[in-house]
DNA sequence: TTCAGTGCAAAAACTTTGCAGGAGG
DNA sequence: CCTCCTGCAAAGTTTTTGCACTGAA
């Protein structure tokens, strides 16, 4: 999916939900689509303050919410941490494995999760939405991750 | 499992990681095993002040991390929500189907998560130490859900 | 006796909000 | 021209920390 596709379905959602057409959105936009996985919202705004494209915190804030509405991005929330976004548009569907010690992040797919999910809330009488699955475990990566002699 | 066999449990952590055992720690222990399910730490501070048990919120956030860290308890974190904590000892593993609009939870059980679970954590030689799946979805309860007319 | 735990308040961390000025429709 | 958006700072929320005192070992 190129990146005008995904500018023309956040256009589309800013206008059917009467909301304006900004430049700094389209910052925003173009700034989360190229981040790592996996950032926060002060990490967005950070990383564009330092490539000179100043807006402010509360709009990238703002800007992030808007995104996840429309699912460009999903929401994620590890275990206390702050919470982080991630492309979710063009992308399957996948879950993370998360290394308790050194925070590293595996994704896996398993199309076999989908089907419980989609069966749970029609079991249920439920319309899904979004869906998150996280594993937390230790790694055994002797490079990265520190604390991992007493697994 | 009765609360005597979690406390013993509780106490054995507490000893093996050189924590004291206090009566404050037990009144926690207590209180939070007596919570409806998927309480946070301000509302155990509220409901054991409504009890006249005088803990400080201080100590019932750090008595419940250190629950979590001996699996009496596990977190979790829906969408941005504060952390909330439930029973782990003694149950099944199961998962979260929630309403985003009233906020509803439904707790399903599935043994076959566990199977891929363990398959993803064996595949990338990792050793599972928690997991959590979330499905967000929109109920359709009219009586108590207020914003399904849309669905 | 010693040092971790407690309670309190203050600080920190993260996010939202109010307001004045500016720009989109 | 009327609002909504932006940027800033201030406030709000949730959680952690510093410190003096207390109590477990």
């Amino acid at each position: 999916m190129t990146f005008e596709e995904i500018k023309n379905t956040f256009i589309a959602y800013l206008k059917d939900n009467a909301h304006r057409i900004t430049n700094e959105r389209f910052l925003i936009l173009n700034a989360a689509l190229n981040m790592e996985e996996h950032f926060d919202a002060d990490e967005l705004y950070l990383k564009m303050k330092n490539d000179y494209l100043n807006v402010s915190r509360a709009t990238v804030y703002k800007t992030l919410e808007l995104m996840s509405e429309c699912e460009i991005l999903t929401k994620h929330n590890f275990k206390g941490d702050r919470t982080r976004y991630e492309t979710k548009i063009g992308r399957k569907p996948h879950y993370h494995l998360i290394c308790v010690n050194c925070n590293k992040i595996i994704e896996f797919e398993y199309p076999q999760i989908e089907k419980i999910q989609d069966k749970i809330c029609k079991d249920n009488n439920f319309k899904m939405v979004d869906h998150t699955l996280q594993v937390f475990a230790k790694c055994n990566d002797e490079k990265t991750c520190k604390n991992n002699s007493g697994n």
